[in-house]
DNA sequence: GGGAAGCGCAACCATTTGGTTGCATATCGC
DNA sequence: GCGATATGCAACCAAATGGTTGCGCTTCCC
């Protein structure tokens, strides 16, 4: 099979293309957990939009959210990231044993050429 | 500073959250290069759609796109999924030791309380 | 030279996305 | 109980995305 065999994180990096989001992933990084209102202030956005960008986070596996009486408190979950970059990694590996390939067919064909 | 060192490579993410453009970027994953009509060919779509997805993936730096003669050529950089993959480990690495300083805190504050 | 192949550009359309506002509901604290 | 706080849900809107078709230009090859 020419294909990486885990499952590509697709939801992962769509979530992680967005400046927004990777800024809240960022305030997300302190433990303890956040509140909406807390994660939404100096944003520059309202609540409802900073609770869209969490649903997709949520989602993509980066992020849980835990009911806590009134408030929501949302949770960065670093798992996804791991898996996304063990699929990066074992992309570049197979290219790179493709082209490490290619340069020996290369050498057996013509050695003198490819120094 | 809170913030990770390098800067975020969101067009990467956004380029690979499509899977049409990561299926694009494993046909690519063999060397040589191939021409926009190779390329199309068994995906489904028109020429145009996969030269404005091979656009996306040049504008992330995924791909070169080399013009040949009559056709033109595309290739795979994987440079950009080095440094994205850098980026997840980073990030991934400060939020870690966020949870141990907290974890060795905690422990200070009450180290029969947390085994 | 002339037909065919390959590609880019522009116009166009449907759907999704990113954001807003308003309102209803549940919970905390006095 | 009651006001204030925190959230979710629905409707709505503008802009970006993903796709199409058509046309024109360049390049190959006979």
């Amino acid at each position: 099979m020419a294909s990486t065999s885990c499952r590509r994180p697709s939801p992962v990096f769509a979530a992680l293309g967005d400046p927004t989001r990777v800024a809240l992933l960022e305030r997300l990084r302190a433990p303890g957990g956040r509140n909406l209102s807390a994660l939404a202030v100096g944003t520059g956005m309202s609540r409802q939009a900073v609770s869209k960008h969490l649903g997709v986070l949520t989602h993509a596996g980066l992020v849980r959210a835990s009911s806590r009486g009134r408030d929501t408190v949302y949770e960065l979950d670093a798992a996804p990231l791991a898996e996304a970059a063990a699929w990066l990694d074992e992309f570049r590996a197979l290219w790179d044993a493709r082209l490490d390939r290619l340069d020996t067919f290369l050498h057996q064909l013509a050695p003198e050429e490819t120094p």
